[in-house]
DNA sequence: CTGAAAGCGCTTACAG
DNA sequence: CTGAAAGCGCTTACAG
C-alpha cells in the first residue's frame, strides 16, 4: 500500500513550512512566485493531493451539493421517469461547472429521508427532485426549514409550502398545447393524469388546459377527467376506460409524454389511429417522444437551463441570500400525433 | 445561523467525557447501556449529527464511492443512454444499501479525468461506466492502477487491460438471438453497430452474431456489417444506407435499442414493414423498447444486478482484497419485432 | 513574503 | 466502563 503524501512532506522536500505549501497550492498571491512553481512541481512530481475531509474540515464546508431524487411510488424498481434523468444529467453537469460534487440518493416519499446531508457537513446544500407530492412532503420540508438547511425543490412554485422552488410553467404549458389543438380543429378533449393536490405539475397543466377551452369560446364539458400517474401502463388503462365513448373524443391531452406512449399504445391496439381518429399530445419531451409512431406532439422544458437555474439559485442560499422562486419558461414541439400541423 | 452541536456539547449536558460520547453514538459495547441511552437521547434532542469530514478525516476514508459515466462522444449534452441511466439507478441503490455515498460524475472521455476522487480522500473507490473505447481508456486505466486507486470498469473482461471489470455476455447475447432469428426461418442479416476495438461490447455481439450464424451451417456471407454509434441517428443512417439493397436482408440485428429505434424510424419512413418484410432486433431492452411499434425483441441486461456486482466487487477490493472479474448472464426478450415468435 | 501555532470535530490507543 | 490526550491533514489569523 502506498503511503499518501501530505503537505508536510512537500514542504519537507520544498525546504519550505507546510503554511507555505498549502498557501501555493491555493495559490495565495502571498507566495512568491517562484516558491509557488517549485512547490506545485513537488506536488505534482509526488502525485500530491489535498485531502477533502481536512480541508472541508478546517473550512466548514463541503463544496458538495446532495441529489435526492424521489421515485414515482408506484415505479418499479428500476425505472426512472426519464424526464428526471435528463434533469439528472443537467444537475450533475450544473454542479461540476460550478466546482461542486454531486452526491446523489434516490429517496422513496415514504422512507425518513430528512436527509443527513447538510447537517452531517456531507453536503452544503440539497436539491429536491422529484414529482412533488407536496401533501406528504410538507412536514419534512418544514423540518429541513427549521434546521437552516439550504435546499431547493423542483417543482411548482407555491407560496404555502416551505423552501424555495423552480418548475416550469406548467400552467402556460397546458394552456399552449391546448390552444394549439383547437386551432387546428379539435373540439373534444380527454385529459390522462391525476390533477388533485398530490399532482400539482399535472394539475397546473389541467388548469392550462381548462383555461384554453373557456377562452376559445368552447363550452366547459368539451373535456374530460380521467386519473393517470405517470407511467406508460397507467395511460395504456386510461385510454382502455375511456374506449367505450372514444367516438366522441377528438384529442388525448397525457399529462406527461410515459402516459402518452401508453396511451398510444392502447388506441394502437384497439385499431384507433392516431392521429387520423384521435390526436394525442404528451407533456416532458422526453427522448422517446420523437420515435413513437406516430412521433409525440408535446411541451419541452428546457433540463438544461432548469438544472442550471436549481444549482445556481442553491449556491446563492449557500452564500447567505435569499433567491427567489422561479418559473421557466415552455415550448411547443409541434409533431405528427396531434394532426394537421 | 444556528450553531451546530458538537460532541462537547453533548458531553457537557450529559455530564460525561467527549470520548464517551463518540463511544456511545457508534454503539460502542465499551459504554455502560444507561449512559448510551443518556447520551443518544440529549443527541437526538439537539439534531446532532456526526461531522463527516472530521469523522473521515480521522478514519482516514469516506464511506463514499465516485461513479463516473462516459457519455458517448458524439451524444448531444442532454442525452445519455437509458441503458446506463438504468445501470446508475442501480449502482445508487446498491451503494446506499451498502452504507455508502455515492458521487456521480460525467465526464468527457477526452478529459483529463483521471479523477481526483480517491486520491482526494472523497472516494474509497471509483466505478467507471461507459461504453469502453479501451483505446482510448487504456493509460488512464494504467494510470489509476499505478496509483493503487481501487476501481472497477463496466465492461467486457479483457485480459489484456488494467484493472478488473464485469460486463454481460456479449457474445452470448448475440449468439442467442442470432439463432433465434434463424430458429424463425431468417437467413440473410445486417448487423448495425460499429464492431471495432474502439466499442468491444458491440465486437463480442457481431461475434456471438457470426458464430450462430456459422454454426446454424449458413454461409458466411449472409449477414452484412455497418458501421452505427449507439444512437437513433446513426440506427437511422445505417438503415438509409442499406435502403438499395433492402429486399436482401432478412433480418436487422442492431448492436443497441438506440440503433434499433433508429432503425425502425428509417424503415417505417420507407415503407418497410417490421416485421412483416423485414425483422429487427435490438440489445440493452432499454423501457422504451417495450412501446415501440412494433415493440422491440431484444437482449435484456440485468441492470439490478449488475450494479449489485459492480458495488460488491468494489467494496471487496477496498477491503483489500482480489475479487475476481465476473461475466454476468444475459436474457432475450421475445416480442414482435422479430417476426413469428 | 514566510513560519509557528492554533484549531476544525472527531476516533481510538492508552491508562486507570 | 470512563477520561485525558494524541492526532487525522489541512487553513489561516497572527507575528515577523
Amino acid at each position: 500500500m502506498k503511503v499518501k503524501a501530505t503537505s508536510f512532506d512537500i514542504a519537507h522536500r520544498a525546504g519550505v513550512s507546510q503554511s507555505t505549501v498549502s498557501r501555493a497550492l491555493r495559490d495565495s498571491p502571498l507566495v512568491n512566485q517562484e516558491t509557488r512553481d517549485k512547490i506545485k512541481a513537488i506536488a505534482q512530481e509526488l502525485n500530491y493531493k489535498v485531502d477533502k475531509n481536512a480541508s472541508n474540515l478546517r473550512q466548514q464546508q463541503s463544496r458538495t451539493l446532495a441529489l435526492l431524487l424521489f421515485e414515482d411510488p408506484t415505479t418499479d424498481d428500476s425505472l426512472i421517469n426519464p424526464f428526471f434523468l435528463s434533469m439528472l444529467g443537467s444537475i450533475t453537469r450544473a454542479s461540476a461547472q460550478a466546482g461542486y460534487d454531486l452526491l446523489v440518493s434516490f429517496q422513496n416519499l415514504s422512507d425518513d429521508w430528512h436527509a443527513d446531508y447538510e447537517d452531517t457537513n456531507k453536503a452544503d446544500g440539497i436539491i429536491l427532485l422529484g414529482y412533488g407530492d407536496y401533501v406528504d412532503y410538507r412536514d419534512k420540508l418544514s423540518k429541513l426549514e427549521e434546521q437552516e438547511t439550504h435546499f431547493i425543490r423542483w417543482g411548482a412554485p407555491d407560496e404555502e409550502h416551505p423552501g424555495v422552488s423552480i418548475g416550469c410553467d406548467n400552467f402556460q404549458g397546458g394552456f399552449d398545447i391546448t390552444r394549439h389543438l383547437i386551432s387546428i380543429g379539435h373540439k373534444t378533449f380527454a385529459f390522462l393524469g391525476g390533477a388533485d393536490k398530490h399532482a400539482p405539475e399535472f394539475m397546473a397543466r389541467y388548469q392550462g388546459h381548462c383555461k384554453a377551452i373557456k377562452s376559445e369560446g368552447l363550452p366547459l364539458d368539451s373535456t374530460r377527467h380521467v386519473d393517470a400517474i405517470s407511467t406508460e401502463e397507467s395511460g395504456y388503462s386510461a385510454v382502455e376506460s375511456l374506449l367505450p365513448d372514444i367516438e366522441s373524443i377528438n384529442a388525448f391531452f397525457c399529462a406527461s409524454d410515459l402516459i402518452a406512449v401508453g396511451a398510444m399504445q392502447a388506441l394502437r391496439d384497439n385499431n384507433v389511429k392516431v392521429p387520423d381518429d384521435v390526436a394525442v399530445v404528451g407533456y416532458d419531451n422526453i427522448p422517446v417522444s420523437r420515435f413513437t409512431d406516430p412521433a409525440l406532439t408535446t411541451v419541452a422544458q428546457d433540463t438544461m437551463l432548469a438544472g442550471e437555474a436549481l444549482v445556481k439559485n442553491l449556491l446563492l442560499q449557500i452564500n447567505g441570500e435569499k433567491p427567489p422562486a422561479q418559473l421557466m419558461p415552455v415550448n411547443l414541439v409541434l409533431r405528427k400525433s396531434c394532426g394537421r400541423t
